[in-house]
DNA sequence: AAAATTTTCGCAAACGTTTGTTTTTTGAAA
DNA sequence: TTTCAAAAAACAAACGTTTGCGAAAATTTT
């Protein structure tokens, strides 16, 4: 079945195309009378505007694309499902495409972006990705690009990510609080930018404020390293009485464990993740954390995004707050 | 900054629109001299082909769209990837909307859809629609639809899903296999098919194969919901010995009750469900479970696609086979 | 060297809109 | 009735491609 087109519409009517684009859109010159022909024929007739005619004309395509390491992620996942919100409610539509940690597959979608006309992008770096040069390039051609969670150095760009520093911070301060003497911290992939400052962060605050309490700590590439750490520092003569987890694929390794040793929270050991709450509120107790919230970010981001589409340029880089929420684990 | 266009790269040559398009696409008309300094002022002045431009004149969008109840799902999500994958691979970009089960919305989507002219669709059904004409609708104007997980009994689409029957059935083939006495099955929302089916199946072949075990069965609507279930049903003067889960919602409310019990698992109580197995793997010892995954239902779903856009319609609905996966819980 | 091919390229229309400009119609004022 | 302004509608160009067809240029055949 051929779609319905205004040229379709106005042969009907017997009146010129252009009559039946105003109508349908309440210009002032066209009269009532045939506005409400046409509206009821187009009704009728089923016309949907086709959005790639509209976009050639106009320049103007109505999509953002967004980046991300990968869709099924709980914090990315949000971070996606608040976008699409935001977005829909401002006429948007969103083009998601992931990169799977894969530089060569961030360039592909940069591509894709660019061969749509996207509006706008929305990008979060995959690790070793270094090749910022790209992204300029969509800046050049009025393509804004708004980078969250892991975001480059560069203070070309727009910027919104998580208050990593307070975070780490945070999580500190209340293991301090617990009174705890032997810590053990785990992080993430030492490459990311988002672990060097959570770690520089705690690290600090622990010395400047805590200098007594023994703290190790190491990096956790995967859920099953992070098992393997906490089985090794919770047994044998170490024995730490705290954890604290920076990520939850790490939470996720140590829980195993602790469930595994059959230690109990939190008399054995307290336990104190960063996590946007839904896996440490899958246990009993429930883990203490400190609240990134995806949602949050995903809506910063999109203002963000209007503001460099309406505007000029806003370079600057939000961060949106953390927060603690007690669960009964520290 | 202004687009590199077709006429732009022709004016610097001085050569014809016509030519400069064909020598991009390697057409055998021309010379292998003209197509050499074409492709080498394209590559120079970043000439990207505008996808609008091209489905304007082509009628085929190179897009395709997703409708799912909530992006932040852990099954939606790992479908998503997986069909994400498939069709970058294949040259398509994906157009992810999300329903949040709210018939309103998904009607929405479906006409944003329409608008930009996207090649297909794949649509789970939000629980109350049964706007199921719209859809016919798009069938109608060559947009293939394939339904996935949540699909309507009308049989004039393609489906795909996973085999609820089987894979209740293989939870309760376990069951039975474990020696239980008296179980507790929790399903999902009642007006969901792939409840209905789900329960039935497992009825039916409690009492045919095992009539003496005695079997409680409830309905939860959410996660809080099978937490207190399972807290009544664990007390009192009731202690089952077993629980099967219908999905992660579920698993998570009972583990925590589990937990909060000090159940020991499996001495205690059995856990059963059904899953991806992301969940069942973040306890210890792992819960057993059947496998259902986001991820070949996506693989299947992009074939039905395919073939449904390239010959003609393939009316058929097709399902995933389950798998038991042995975790510890058993 | 003319004729017949074959290679290579340009012309022009079309896809479905939007929008500035021009034309026609309408109705009121002169 | 004529004149004029306002209102309503039509015209036409443009957005960036693709593609059938015809034209020119290069090459081969007589």
């Amino acid at each position: 079945m051929t779609n319905t087109t205004l040229k379709l519409l106005a042969q009907q009517l017997q009146i010129s195309i252009s009559t039946v684009s105003r109508a349908l859109k309440d210009h002032p010159d066209i009269s009532a009378s045939t506005k409400a022909k046409v509206n009821a024929l187009a009704q009728s007739m089923d016309y949907e505007p086709n959005a790639y005619a509209i976009q050639l004309r106009t320049q103007n395509s109505k999509i953002l694309g967004v980046i991300v390491p990968a869709i099924s992620n709980l914090f990315y996942d949000s971070f996606i499902a608040s976008i699409e919100e935001e977005s829909r409610s401002n006429g948007y539509a969103l083009m998601i495409l992931q990169s799977s940690h894969n530089p060569e597959n961030e360039l592909n979608n940069l591509k894709i972006f660019r061969q749509n006309r996207v509006s706008g992008v929305f990008a979060c770096l995959s690790s070793s990705s270094e090749n910022i040069e790209v992204y300029q390039k969509m800046n050049d051609r009025d393509i804004p690009v708004v980078f969250f969670d892991i975001v480059p150095k560069d203070n070309r760009f727009t910027k919104v990510r998580m208050a990593d520093e307070r975070c780490a911070i945070m999580a500190a301060e209340n293991i301090i609080k617990r009174n705890a003497k032997k810590v053990l911290a785990i992080f993430g992939d030492e490459n990311l930018s988002i672990t060097q400052k959570r770690k520089a962060a705690f690290q600090k605050f622990m010395q400047d404020f805590a200098p007594k309490i023994h703290c190790s700590y190491v990096n956790a590439a995967s859920t099953k390293q992070a098992e393997e750490f906490m089985k090794i520092y919770a047994t044998k003569a170490l024995k730490i009485d705290t954890v604290f987890c920076m990520t939850d694929e790490i939470l996720i390794g140590v829980m195993r464990t602790i469930q595994e040793l059959q230690l109990k929270i939190p008399k054995d050991i307290g336990v104190i993740s960063i996590s946007n709450g839904f896996i440490p509120n899958l246990y009993y107790p429930h883990i203490s954390y400190v609240e990134t919230s995806g949602h949050e970010l995903g809506k910063l981001a999109f203002i963000q995004m209007m503001a460099n589409m309406k505007g000029g340029k806003t370079l600057t880089e939000l961060t949106v707050d953390a927060k603690f929420i007690a669960g009964g684990s520290m």
